[in-house]
RNA sequence: GGAGGGGUACCCAAGUGGUCAACGGGGGCAGACUGUAAAUCUGCUGGCAACGCCUUCGUAGGUUCAAAUCCUGCCCCCUCCA
């Protein structure tokens, strides 16, 4: 009895470890009691093909879950992207084609399953009943629900008071996932904190049809490497999981120290105990360096392996630290001018290392550009035909030049 | 339908006849320093083989030696009223 109290405190610190909040702990608290694996959901809109580390906070927690024995349900909203979240929009959002939604959802597995394991993972789409609910059924489930109480929500409370249109199908939204959870049989529902509302309404309907409700887990957003606004694509703050080991790396090295500290908090897998530690020895004056090359370490193998993540390393030292030059460089052939030679500028432009030659004198001006590892001083620098040079502009870009 | 306000570079935002390729801030890039692409400081942030020329201030014209700035048509956005 002792010893089963302690595992489920020490599953419950696990769980609340970066959650923004749990509705209620002491629901969660009497679920896991029973020794049963809870059935935990989390819904995705197939919107975006692309997943950035941002998107991995949900999943990491999915997978907190497996790792404690839990049942994961990964829901692909394949019928409820036909419609377009409205959560957080204060505009009406584009809802997507069958075809799109096919696509997405298909890399989404793809994706997801660096962080999960797919032998302990369902993936469902919400069509297989949604469908079914047909236009009887539709209305059935809007009757459950009220105008005012719709109008609760933030976004549609703003868009309301703003004069802004809302459109009757977006009502539809939170009727639909809250279906979802009723017909998942859903223990546990994980979402972002925009999330919120339609997480509850999911509670609220598997009360209405006499099952136990849902616990809610509401996950915080992912601030990007700005450590401002959260990680999204269209800000290019992001991180996204599908790129190269040593841009992941540097990107997850240029995050502030303080940034750091939230990107343990929600990214790592690290034991807490060994995070405070880090923090410690850093408050007592150890350089935070080390800590971010952990985490760089970590994160970069989840998606590519420990011997890539290494070698990432190895190549960021080298160039930020040593400043050698890099190992690998995309390659450029590039055609001389009447003479037999090319001009700095013309080079510099033509292998895209800057957008226009304006801005390649101005970069040489800023002592930024180097021809095989010297200094450029010169803006009358001309390369000669039949050779090859290494160029770099700054410490990032570099590229060989094959003079032809 | 009526009244008013506004559209300026990646974003925000000055400028209301020449000194404007356009203040300032954000973002971005680079340099220095360092402990990493942290922090801090500094510079740059239309194009062109360039101390000159070309294009850019919603759009199309017009006035003028000269316009982002003045006039006219058109498009778009916002606020208030109906």
């Amino acid at each position: 009895m002792g010893r089963k109290m302690t595992q489920i405190s020490d599953a419950i610190s696990l769980i609340r470890r970066g959650v923004d909040e749990i509705l209620l702990e002491s629901e969660l608290e009497k679920k896991l009691t029973r020794g049963e694996p809870l059935r935990v959901k989390a819904g995705f809109d197939p919107t975006a093909p692309d997943l950035h580390l941002g998107h991995t906070v949900l999943i990491n927690k999915l997978r907190h879950f497996q790792e404690l024995g839990h049942h994961v349900m990964f829901l692909i909203g394949d019928f409820t992207g036909l419609i377009g979240d409205p959560s957080g929009r204060n505009i009406t959002r584009k809802p997507l084609t069958r075809e799109e939604i096919k696509q997405n959802a298909e890399t989404y597995q793809e994706q997801v399953f660096k962080i999960l394991d797919p032998d302990k993972t369902e993936v469902c789409f919400n069509s297989v009943w949604s469908e079914k609910l047909g236009a009887v059924g539709m209305i059935k489930l809007a009757a459950r629900y009220t105008v005012a109480r719709m109008l609760e929500r933030d976004d549609f409370k703003k868009r309301f008071a703003g004069n802004q249109p809302i459109s009757i199908h977006e009502f539809l939204y939170p009727l639909l996932q809250g279906y979802d959870s009723v017909a998942m049989r859903a223990d546990v529902e994980l979402g972002g904190t925009d999330q919120k509302f339609n997480l509850l309404v999911g509670r609220e309907f598997q009360k209405a049809e006499g099952l136990e409700p849902q616990v809610i887990l509401t996950m915080p957003l992912l601030e990007g490497l700005d450590g401002v606004q959260k990680m999204s694509k269209s800000l290019d703050n992001y991180v996204g999981i599908t790129e190269a080991p040593k841009d992941m790396f540097g990107k997850l090295m240029s995050i502030s120290d303080q940034l750091m500290w939230r990107y343990y908090d929600l990214l790592s897998f690290k034991p807490v105990t060994e995070v405070t530690g880090l923090k410690k020895a850093i408050a007592d004056g150890a350089n935070p360096m080390e800590a971010k090359y952990q985490l760089a370490l970590e994160i970069v193998g989840r998606f590519h392996g420990h011997d890539a993540a290494q070698k990432a390393k190895t190549e960021f030292i080298k160039i930020h630290r040593q400043h050698e030059i890099p190992d690998e460089m995309p390659e450029k052939l590039l055609q001389a001018e009447a003479g037999g030679s090319l001009w700095i500028g013309h080079v510099l432009t033509q292998a895209g290392l800057v957008a226009s030659t304006s801005e390649a004198l101005r970069k040489i001006g800023e002592g930024a550009v180097r021809l095989d590892g010297q200094k450029v001083n010169n803006s009358d620098q001309i390369l000669v035909s039949g050779n090859t040079y290494i160029v770099s502009v700054g410490k990032r870009k570099y590229s060989r030049i094959k003079l032809q």
